[in-house]
DNA sequence: GCAATAGTTTCGCTATGCGAAATAGTGTGT
DNA sequence: ACACACTATTTCGCATAGCGAAACTATTGC
């Protein structure tokens, strides 16, 4: 799932397209600027490894030489973006990566509406509660609430869930305007060739799901051992789509406690919040 | 505070330097790789402002030349990390930026071991609690939880706080290994210039208040209508140092629960979580 | 309609960023 | 101790990627 493609120099080759990414370094686009988008594949690299990489590994998930992995973690790490771990000289992320994100969380009306409400329902059902924003192919957590701690599965903000694959995703599409719906659908297609006629139907029921009750349920699809609601939320203008979900490990969480009690609590607290969505 | 400076293609000129950064776009470094860091440098540049921006505000921000913006913020844009506002054209910062800090967010055991301790903290006290890591001049935000929402001041995960003016700015430093301290004082120092003085006794009076009692407070400092007390977390072989605060507005917390109830209580997280820290 | 403003494209130059190969650095094992 | 294996950095000359002034479009306001 995550193979990381070249960005070469004068990219000429067509290349191995992961999930992620649109045709970066097409051959010849005046307008791209190369280093740059190797700079930040660096950064994303991170995603695919646990901790802290050599230069060596880095160059090997990359796809990019040696000699401009140096000059790459060395401006990252003079951008303070990158810092090397003293004891193995390993480079690994640094707190000021963090700092990027933060105009978009804090500029998030939304999110601190919700967040009283995520909570509330994560602490009294003992489930994870997390609130999602699209890009690309999958669902990003913009926000995360977790009961009960021991049992519950943490996914931080900044996770990545796939859209065609999980409860949240479906939600999100179901809550899109038919036109972006078909656009996304699309792109879901050659994304996930062979795999899409199944995963579509799927998407489809999801969606019937939700104009018959109001949330949707994914049983341990995208990890067998849980099981989640989602509820998309639209903006009253139709433009913002973001959605919640809430869920749970297997063992704990019944499909009817889902389907009778927290499934419509999802859906109460998106009617409450999608007023105020669009900023 | 937030004066962005230029980065020069051919860069001669000595820059105004500000807190943050280091003598970026150095006279020909020839490791340094220009195209990158004024890629991030655009991204930095939505910390200055709220929401959204032209091309005409991102080039007047960063002193980047118009076209160069144009291609910027194109390949930031294909790379999933900028999106266009459709209403009015403007870029914004798009999810997948939060996908870049994740890795670091969901590597650190000692979030996920804090984040219950700090919840409850901040729940039965009704303040604000939060756990952060240095980041150049700044104590950066890793994790945080809010009790009793109306009253508290809620700043996010990547949320910046100068280290020379903020209660867990100066306990990260008490937290510091001798030699290290004084390396971090210079670079203060050179910052701060004609105010590090007053700061530094400042700073060397919080480390006083930790040896005595494990916390160090911090009132209108930082800004007037707060009060914080922190606390210093030191893994066991002294390589790994946090900080953890607690506070809120001035009228919702008298010095005197600071200092006699939540002080004391912080300490003791501390003491908890610290063992564990250093991944 | 004409200004005024913001964004993009053109275009030719050159400094930039490149990578193969050489060099330096860092451990490991016997 | 010395050689071996491995990784990181530096050198160096080349090709071109990326640059910005200026021209050109697009959009908005009046």
């Amino acid at each position: 799932m995550t193979e990381t493609q070249q960005i070469p120099r004068a990219a000429v080759k067509p290349l191995v397209l992961d999930f992620e990414s649109h045709g970066i370094g097409k051959r010849s686009d005046r307008k791209f600027i190369t280093s740059l988008a190797r700079g930040l594949e660096v950064l994303r690299a991170f995603q695919s490894q646990s901790g802290s990489m050599s230069n060596k590994e880095i160059s090997a998930l990359t796809n990019i030489p040696k000699p401009s992995i140096t000059r790459l973690t060395y401006t990252l790490s003079e951008m303070g973006y990158l810092q090397q771990n003293k004891t193995d000289g390993k480079y690994e992320l640094s707190a000021g990566i963090l700092s990027l994100g933060y105009p978009l969380l804090s500029g998030l009306r939304i999110r601190h509406l919700a967040h009283d409400h995520m909570a509330e329902l994560a602490n009294s059902a003992g489930c994870t509660v997390a609130l999602a924003s699209r890009d690309r192919m999958s669902m990003v957590y913009v926000d995360e609430s977790c009961g009960n701690s021991s049992t519950s599965l943490r996914l931080d903000i900044g996770a990545r869930i796939e859209i065609a694959r999980s409860s949240i995703g479906r939600a999100w599409l179901a809550g899109l305007a038919e036109d972006e719906r078909q656009e996304m659908y699309l792109q879901l297609e050659s994304a996930y060739i062979d795999e899409w006629p199944e995963l579509k139907t799927r998407a489809d029921d999801a969606m019937d799901q939700i104009k018959e009750r109001g949330f949707c349920l994914v049983d341990g699809e995208w990890r067998k051992d849980t099981r989640t609601v989602s509820v998309p939320l639209v903006s009253e203008d139709g433009k913002t789509v973001m959605a919640i979900n809430c869920g749970g490990p297997t063992f704990a969480l019944s499909v009817e406690t889902l389907e009778n009690e927290l499934g419509p609590r999802l859906r109460h607290i998106g009617e409450k919040i999608s007023l105020f969505l669009g900023k």
